[in-house]
DNA sequence: CTAGTATTCAAACGTTCGTTTGAAAGGTCG
DNA sequence: CGACCTTTCAAACGAACGTTTGAATACTAG
């Protein structure tokens, strides 16, 4: 042994699960076939069933292994700012939060997180019906506790105002992590390919903040 | 004759049209096959390669046949505000004719319009790479005008900030025409199945809004 | 070494896909 | 009517899909 490569125990399982990120990423679900991922990943075409069951389980559990721990980064970070006070947070550190970790993930070219980010950004609109549920319930805990953080930040807004605002905002992050290399739909727009994630954490949280606390309209019109 | 419908002229492409609108909303372009959505439209197997030529043709003819007269009211409604008066517009106001025909559309149950509208929201962040470069193409000179309107508006904005605003109000817009159904990560929210589609116009203007003009922050960080 | 389990492999399974074909049917106009 | 062009139709095409199989190989424990 002494000089050989230590295996690692789930190789065969990370190899797929990486090559599926970028390539879902790139081409979809439904557009990604089993023989180039296999190919791509170094591995035999039966190794995905034999390892996951079938592709939609892959699929799956290639969400699991980021999202869990993203979101408990998310709550990580929330419970952290509300250590050591009572009083309630500022919605823009709320924001701030919730945003930080996609960001994080998005800087890491070499290892797929920045893959999956995209990913998923894309993944919110996503036609299939099982894979929309599953996001659904990955993401209940979190959503439920920032809620609630912003609802003690908020006291005088309206709960369905509130839910919609976040509504808006859960949209403009997942757009905002999905499109970095999409259609640029603005002329004059030219990322520059590497993200400067703390400027882009700046400029997204100004916005959201602003939004987010947008001065209440007396809904007279036909609101109940 | 005499009281025999009259046969449209192009009645097959657009029982074609409005068949694909829905079952591309509902399961995506992949998803689904040529054998279900001539089916559904009522005509034969052949009918679409014959009409348009072949499944991405059908797509594209689909887009053109709603985007164009959707960006050419969003032109008008803008020149209309424009209209006697040399003053920048408010921002709000912008916003507003941006956004308006996107839910004009979405109230459209009995025609396919709301059907479109749900598949446009998802179709920005299509991984097939023809169609995104065809609705870039298709957006492209709508674009340019209400960017040059934002710009007369917001003379003190720098261009870069103006242009990643205009991102994120772009895909709050799109992910909010998109989730009308979709998951709800929300939780509490209960979208009442059929939008109240001038309510939903002050809550996304209201919010776009103040997001654009947000407070400009000190950016001494690390821009340039 | 041997027995037993876990993994990899080449090959094939049956199904579904988008597209093509050539004949039949419909419509128009001299 | 009869010639001509358009549209519809049933049937089939080859290719690609996700999955399964059973033998071969690698690994581990007694």
């Amino acid at each position: 042994m002494s000089l050989r490569a230590i295996k690692p125990p789930h190789e065969t399982r990370t190899r797929i699960l990486d090559a599926a990120e970028e390539l879902f990423m790139l081409h979809g679900f439904e557009g990604t076939s089993m023989r180039v991922l296999t190919a791509k990943a170094g591995v035999n075409l039966a190794a995905v069933n034999y390892h996951f069951g079938s592709k939609d389980a892959l699929i799956e559990a290639l969400f699991r292994r980021r999202l869990d721990p993203m979101n408990a980064e998310r709550i990580r970070e929330l419970d952290q700012l509300q250590t050591g006070t009572k009083k309630a947070l500022a919605p823009e550190a709320i924001i701030r939060a919730f945003v930080r970790p996609s960001l994080t993930y998005l800087e890491d070219a070499r290892g797929g997180g920045r893959n999956f980010i995209r990913l998923l950004g894309r993944t919110y609109s996503e036609p299939n019906k099982p894979i929309r549920v599953l996001i659904g319930q990955l993401y209940a805990p979190t959503m439920e506790r920032y809620k609630a953080a912003l609802e003690l930040a908020l006291p005088q807004m309206p709960r369905d105002e509130l839910v919609w605002r976040m509504h808006f905002m859960f949209g403009t992050l997942a757009y905002t992590l999905a499109a970095t290399d999409t259609v640029q739909l603005i002329a004059g727009c030219k990322p520059e390919d590497r993200y400067d994630a703390r400027l882009l954490e700046d400029r997204l949280t100004a916005f959201l903040a602003a939004g987010l606390q947008a001065p209440l309209k007396q809904t007279v019109r036909k609101a109940a």
